[in-house]
DNA sequence: CTTGACGTTGCACGAAATTGCACGATAACT
DNA sequence: AGTTATCGTGCAATTTCGTGCAACGTCAAG
């Protein structure tokens, strides 16, 4: 590959996932982590990006989100919608929440899946829209400007048709006793709905919403099939669900 | 072989792969790399092509301008978003159309406006979740990639019950005879169902659409109330509609 | 038919670019 | 503090580049 383009392929990631890994990316393009760090390096003289210990983030400075990160995170959100998008496969129908890591999840989605894809978020509708194959179904309704999704009661009429294999759902909080919950009652009554037409439901929830808990609850950790999170945070706090609770895969 | 059409090849080529390497351009046409590398030479020197070690890169960096196209919109567009925005009336109940133009009305409404507004686009419903006061009704249905809007019957079905006073529509063409068009079938039924259900249809038109003509007719310029359109472009040759057509509004 | 100008091509060789590895330094993690 | 991972630099091997030059074919003038 030649080596302008290989530039403006990690500019591409860099864009897409908000982060270079250096380490990943050499493995993906099969050539030295020098090689990377060199490019990354000559990308950062340009101003085109912004150097870290362990790779490489936006160099934009709208993008330098809360106290500046030196440091590669663990992915993070992108992390998990890359896991959660190898969940599905061919043939199935399914519900995607609204929220930042649906979209991650809607944008690391196999570029040959063929699935439906159903959602009340139009930030993941627009997302999907990219997509070379799946097939997007968008529930309208009154539109909850504040997570950016159509809730109501045309909404919950829309999904009477819909019957799907799984649900990947975005919450403020996940705790052991509180259960899964959500800052809005009406956003609340929507999960449920959309929990109600799936088979299974997976919760996808960054670090910051571990043992976290908001005013309206949606469901108890019982009624889930599985929770996605990231390393190192829910470790030992989920710990106590034994076997009885939900999986939990650690992104 | 001749030196002409080899080049011609070698653009094509580029064309077709977005890169040229040249050992594998050598063994494909079984001529030296010193030939081919004379020729890219020549072609770089004539601005056909950049030259970068290895091979080349077309000449124009394939504009990929990440975060997708829509942030760059042209003067025109944002100024027919603006004229059109100025139209609405606190407690109209207004249907917005997709595309572009439609993206930039919605950017451009009144911080104060206490309207409703119905959208069929989820690009046009991210851009208004972050208005303060409108109310927003997304219309859900199977999403048609090509222009990011919600088709279909389940769309069709929503929109029974609104009642609008007022249809911004977006359109690929405008034209004295053919009328107003766009390029997808189910796309014109939409239109045609969405300016059923409001009392005025007002067109937005960017220059490229005038006395231009696509595949499906939508409706005849008789039955639309106004066209909004940019200067110097639509002056003379709407001119002949006469005081039968739509009114023409320019930005 | 011969000859020489002209353009094209392939080869040679030194220059430049790219890459991977080694090694000491630095930064993060425990 | 000690351990591990990452970084930066120097260096050598490889690839690619540019230029000069000779070989070959074409074509038109002699």
């Amino acid at each position: 590959m030649l080596t302008t383009q290989r530039k403006q392929h990690i500019l591409a990631v860099l864009q897409r996932d908000g982060q270079i890994v250096a380490k990943t990316l050499s493995q993906e393009l099969d050539l030295s982590e020098d090689t990377i760090r060199r490019d990354l390096r000559e990308l950062a003289a340009e101003g085109l990006l912004q150097r870290v210990h362990g790779g490489a983030l936006p160099a934009s400075p709208a993008v330098v989100d809360f106290a500046g990160r030196s440091t590669i995170a663990s992915d993070g959100k992108a992390a998990i919608g890359r896991v959660a998008a190898e969940m599905i496969n061919d043939g199935q129908v399914v519900i995607l929440d609204g929220g930042t890591t649906a979209v991650q999840l809607a944008r690391h989605l196999r570029a040959d899946l063929k699935a439906t894809i159903v959602t009340h978020s139009p930030s993941v509708a627009v997302e999907l829209a990219q997509h070379p194959s799946v097939e997007v179904i968008l529930i309208g309704g009154r539109l909850f400007k504040h997570s950016v999704v159509a809730v109501g009661v045309a909404a919950l009429e829309s999904l009477g048709h819909i019957r799907a294999d799984l649900f990947f759902m975005g919450v403020t909080g996940v705790h052991a006793e509180a259960g899964l919950s959500t800052g809005d009652h009406e956003e609340a009554y929507m999960k449920r709905a959309l929990m109600a037409r799936a088979a299974e439901t997976v919760v996808l929830a960054s670090a910051e919403k571990i043992n976290a808990a908001s005013a309206y609850v949606i469901a108890s950790l019982a009624e889930i099939s599985g929770i996605i999170t990231e390393h190192g945070v829910a470790d030992a706090l989920l710990e106590p669900l034994g076997a009885a609770g939900p999986s939990i895969t650690l992104a």
